[in-house]
Parts: C-alpha cells; sequence; structure tokens
RNA sequence: GGCGCGUUCGUCUAGUGGCCUAGGACACCGCCCUCUCAAGGCGGAGAUCACGGGUUCGAGUCCCGUACGCGCUACCA
C-alpha cells in the first residue's frame, strides 16, 4: 500500500496547493473522506475508530479515503508520529487512497486565503501578544465574564498598525466573526444543531509565524480537497460553526458533517493514556488481530441489529452513518480479548503456527530447538487458549528451557502422599522402547496406569504434568509430553523425583 | 461561568408511537463436558429505559424542564 513513506509525504509538497487527484468519476458519485490526524502522539484506538468509520464510508460508496497529516502544531509534531500513524493505518489495512498530505506542505496556500479574506475585510491583523491575552482572560475570568477577545485591534489606524511594527510586534490574523444571527449546523449524527453567532469571538486562524490554526487549515484543506463528509470526533461539534462562518466568507461550499461519539476510558472521561495501552502498536505488539480491533471498534458507537462478528466486508456492506448512535461508548478491554480468541480459533494450524513463532522469537525463545511441523501442533493445542498472540510465550515457554517451578505448584501437587510412586511408574511407562511416542499411545498407556493405580485420573495426571511443566494449568497433557519428547519427559520426571527425595530427607 | 452534546442491564448495544411482561453480545454466577486451563453446550441473575412534567387511546420511542456526565470556550487539534 504504502509505496516510500517519503514519497507520499511529499505527495504535497510545492508552493502551489497540491495536486489532487479527480474523484472516482466513473462510479458516479463523489464520496470523498479523509482521517487527518495530528502527529502529536502515537495512533490511538479513539483515531483508529474514526479512521474506521471514514474508511468504512468511503468503502461503502465506493467513494476516496484520503489521510491528511494536521501538522500546524509545530511544537508538538513528530516525524516519529508521522510513521507510527502510518504503520498503524497499514497494519490495520485502513489503505488510503490519496495522500498523506501534510499541512505544513500548503502554507502558501492557506497564506493565499487569508491574504484574501484581509483585502475584503473579513479578517485583521491583531498586535496583541499572548502574555496581553492570557491576562485579559485571567481578568474577565476572575469577573465571572465570557473571556472573548475585545477586538481592540479590529479598529487599528496604519498609523497605530505601524507603530506596533516599528515594536517589533509579529501580528496574528484573526478572522472576524459576525455577532449577528445564528449558524446552523445539520448534522448527521447529531441532528440539527443550532449556535448563536454572538457566542462565537474572533479566533486566530493565522499565527504570527504564519502557520495556520486547526480551524483555518481544516476548512481550506477540506474545501481544496473537495472532501464531501467530514466525519470525525464530537469533540470537534462545538469548533463547527467558526468553520462554517470560515466557509461562507471563502465562499466555499460546505461538506455534509457527522460527529462521532467519544470513545471513553472506565471513568467515562476520553479514553487516553491516563486509561493505559491506547496506542495502536502496543495492541500489536500484545497480538491482538487487525480484524479484531476492527471488528471491536466498529461496535463502538455503531450497530447493526443484533450482530456482533463482522467480517470486513460485511462491515464495508452494512456500514451506514445513519446507524452511528449518538452517545459516547467505554471502551472495555474484556469484550475485545474475546473477540481476538474468536478470531484466533479461526485461523488454520499453519497460520497460527506463523503467528506464534512471531511471538516466541520476540520473547527471545529458541525456535531452533523444533522443527516446522512441531510448532504446527503447538499452534493446535494451544489456539482454543490464545486470547492474545503473546499468551503464547507464558504458554509454552517451558517446552523451550529447564523447568522452573511456579510457587505453589510443588507444595500443592508434588509433596502430596503416593506422588512419587506415580512418577517412578510414568517414567517406566515411558521409557519403555515398544511405546511409540504419541500422544494417543501415552494417553492409552497413562489411563493404564490410573485405573492400575486405582486413583482419579487426576491425581495421577497433575502430577506428572507439573512435573514437565512446573505448573498446574498446561495444554493437553498428552500432547503436551509428545511435544517435549521422550528425553526431556523422562529427564523432567527423574528431577521431580530427584526433588522430592531430597525434601523427604 | 458561557455555549454545545449526551443519558436503555456493570460494559457495548437492539429499539425510529402499539410486535417490549425491553432483545442480543461481553463480563459475572451455576450446571454439563473434562487430566489442568481453556474452548464448547445448557441455564441464571442483571435495565422501574437518568429524574419530573406534558402530548397521545397508547411513550424507551415525540415535546419541555431538572440533574448528572462529557466536550468546546488556546497563536492544541
Amino acid at each position: 500500500m504504502i509505496e516510500s513513506d517519503s514519497d507520499r509525504i511529499r505527495a504535497g509538497t510545492g508552493n502551489e496547493p497540491a495536486k489532487l487527484a479527480r474523484p472516482g468519476g466513473w462510479m458516479g458519485n463523489n464520496v470523498r473522506v479523509r482521517f487527518a490526524p495530528s502527529p502529536t502522539g502515537y495512533l490511538h484506538i479513539g483515531g483508529v475508530r474514526t479512521a474506521l468509520f471514514n474508511w468504512l464510508y468511503a468503502r461503502h460508496h465506493n467513494g476516496v479515503f484520503i489521510l491528511r497529516i494536521e501538522d500546524t502544531d509545530r511544537e508538538r509534531s513528530t516525524e516519529e508520529a508521522i510513521h507510527a500513524i502510518i504503520d498503524g493505518m497499514s497494519w490495520l489495512g485502513l489503505n488510503w487512497d490519496e495522500g498523506p498530505f501534510r499541512q505544513v506542505d500548503r502554507l502558501a496556500r492557506y497564506n493565499e486565503e487569508s491574504e484574501r479574506l484581509l483585502s475584503e475585510g473579513k479578517a485583521y491583523k491583531c498586535y496583541c501578544t499572548p502574555k496581553e491575552l492570557e491576562e485579559r482572560r485571567k481578568v474577565a475570568l476572575e469577573r465571572k465574564e465570557v473571556p472573548k477577545y475585545d477586538r481592540r485591534c479590529l479598529t487599528l489606524t496604519p498609523s497605530e498598525r505601524q507603530a506596533c511594527e516599528a515594536r517589533g510586534l509579529r501580528p496574528v490574523t484573526r478572522f472576524h466573526c459576525s455577532d449577528e444571527g445564528v449558524t446552523v449546523i445539520n448534522d448527521i449524527v447529531k441532528g440539527e444543531v443550532i449556535f448563536e453567532n454572538k457566542n462565537l469571538d474572533d479566533f486566530v486562524m493565522l499565527r504570527a509565524d504564519g502557520i495556520p490554526t486547526y480551524n483555518f487549515a481544516v476548512v481550506v484543506d477540506d474545501h481544496d480537497m473537495r472532501i464531501s463528509h467530514v466525519i470525525r470526533g464530537d469533540d470537534h461539534l462545538s469548533n463547527t460553526p467558526r468553520q462554517v462562518l470560515l466557509y461562507q466568507a471563502l465562499g466555499y461550499s460546505t461538506p455534509e458533517f457527522a460527529h462521532l461519539p467519544m470513545i471513553l476510558g472506565p471513568d467515562r472521561t476520553r479514553l487516553s493514556k491516563r486509561h493505559g495501552a491506547t496506542a495502536i502498536e502496543a495492541y500489536r505488539d500484545e497480538g491482538y488481530l487487525p480484524r479484531a480491533l476492527i471488528n471491536y471498534l466498529a461496535l463502538l458507537g455503531w450497530g447493526y441489529e443484533d450482530q456482533t462478528l463482522f467480517t470486513k466486508d460485511e462491515l464495508i456492506q452494512k456500514f451506514s452513518l445513519e446507524g452511528v448512535g449518538k452517545s459516547p461508548a467505554v471502551f472495555d478491554p474484556a469484550k475485545l480479548e474475546w473477540m481476538n480468541g474468536v478470531y484466533i480459533r479461526e485461523f488454520s494450524v499453519e497460520e497460527l503456527a506463523e503467528l506464534i513463532k512471531h511471538f516466541l522469537r520476540n520473547a527471545g525463545l529458541p525456535l531452533e530447538m523444533y522443527e516446522e511441523a512441531w510448532y504446527r501442533k503447538l499452534a493446535e493445542i494451544t489456539q482454543e487458549r490464545l486470547t492474545k498472540l503473546s499468551d503464547i510465550v507464558g504458554l509454552s515457554d517451558f517446552f523451550f528451557h529447564r523447568v522452573q517451578y511456579e510457587t505453589g505448584a510443588v507444595q500443592k501437587v508434588l509433596k502430596k502422599e503416593g506422588v512419587p510412586e506415580v512418577l517412578e511408574k510414568a517414567v517406566e511407562i515411558l521409557s519403555d522402547n515398544a511405546l511409540e511416542f504419541y500422544s494417543y499411545e501415552i494417553e492409552k498407556r497413562l489411563r493404564g496406569l490410573v485405573e492400575e493405580m486405582g486413583l482419579k485420573a487426576k491425581l495421577v495426571f497433575q502430577p506428572i504434568r507439573v512435573a514437565i511443566t512446573g505448573r498446574t494449568v498446561s495444554p493437553p497433557l498428552f500432547e503436551t509430553i509428545e511435544l517435549l519428547g521422550r528425553d526431556a519427559t523422562l529427564e523432567r520426571l527423574g528431577e521431580a523425583i530427584h526433588l522430592l527425595e531430597l525434601a523427604d530427607g
């Protein structure tokens, strides 16, 4: 999907507006949507959900999905974050048709539109310093007044302006909002929302260094990129009237808006770093599957009848903005885990074996100890026990190194009456060369032992399990023995017997 | 403070005026299966649809108010 990150990122470079492909005219539709993250941190769950809804909407309508990096915050934007976004989207299979565009590459274009507004008297230069602004805001707040910019620079005379310039003050450009009337947003998910213009103030559209602020850049970009539907988090709803006013001032037609409800943490505040792993990479590293993440995230804010499991194609086919709910959703890791397990169980053993090896390798285990076929068997016996792929490590690391007894396992299982005898008999059985070392044969013989000793099966199998795995919980015993191999099994049994003798003496 | 949005089982949701004595999924509990853990099967508990008023023959569904939560109110996005 990505030919070369750097090439892609440069796609919008130049002093001219980025070249934008024509809409997919052959289908006769013009749905063009975008995901526009700011690269100020990693790609998080909330962002992915927004990206996903945009992507689904585009794919459902055979439209165009655009990736745009909103990097106008020069302080906090990083190249690293841009790569994290690109990698994350690629990994999830949320492929984009145009971009990634970067706003820093389009500075000349914002400036051009800003000049136009300036010359039409719809915007003005403001020389107030951040410090002064901050001070006035504080005072207003103390007096319980609404902290609004007082427009003192709106009426600056040319000579006053010159005086400011002479003092070395670098102006920002403010958009002049009308106090009259109302701005109505017809939001696809929220419905009609009415804002009184008098509650808006003259916000900064171009900073002193010529870099646009969000509200301005987003409008120019969405227009230039001919975005038909702006689908984004509803934290942007309150900003929408400012943008609509800009659309009108610039003579642009407005797109459709669809504001998605937020994703919340368990404390019901917007999901963030504070809530633990929210970076998409963290989920990838823990062994969550893209299809599980996508399925789960699709259900956060959207639903389709009673269905909970969806393939990507079904999602594309069934998704609609009308099906998006209005209220925020709490992110539930437990349900994601369950769903991930469901998808893990759908893999063939060949597929799962490959995935599993990757995680074992990352854990530093010596993969070369075993052959291909061995890993397929491992996959087979662990498949229904995995909820995340990384679980494979804790479930099977004992195959790769000496037994480390789990705390309590020895006391609870091994140091019980009759255990040495059980283990010794097991050694006897398993060292019999007439025994073909396959789980089925092993099971037959060991069950014979159970019968012979007249014990409950558990009392025979649990000691053996602890002896060879060090744990009270493991994959099925007979398969585990087969996979461990005769030598290692006998060795471990022997060690356990020895351990018990020492304890006795 | 102002403005905006939201409110159905613990969680995600179905529900668009009568089919709702409110359905499904996760989580939880019990039973079955069973060498452990899972997976699977069966069953259970869990929501006076935030609260209060209306409209209507009839409201979770429409209207108004209140409460609570969240968001915006930056030379962040």
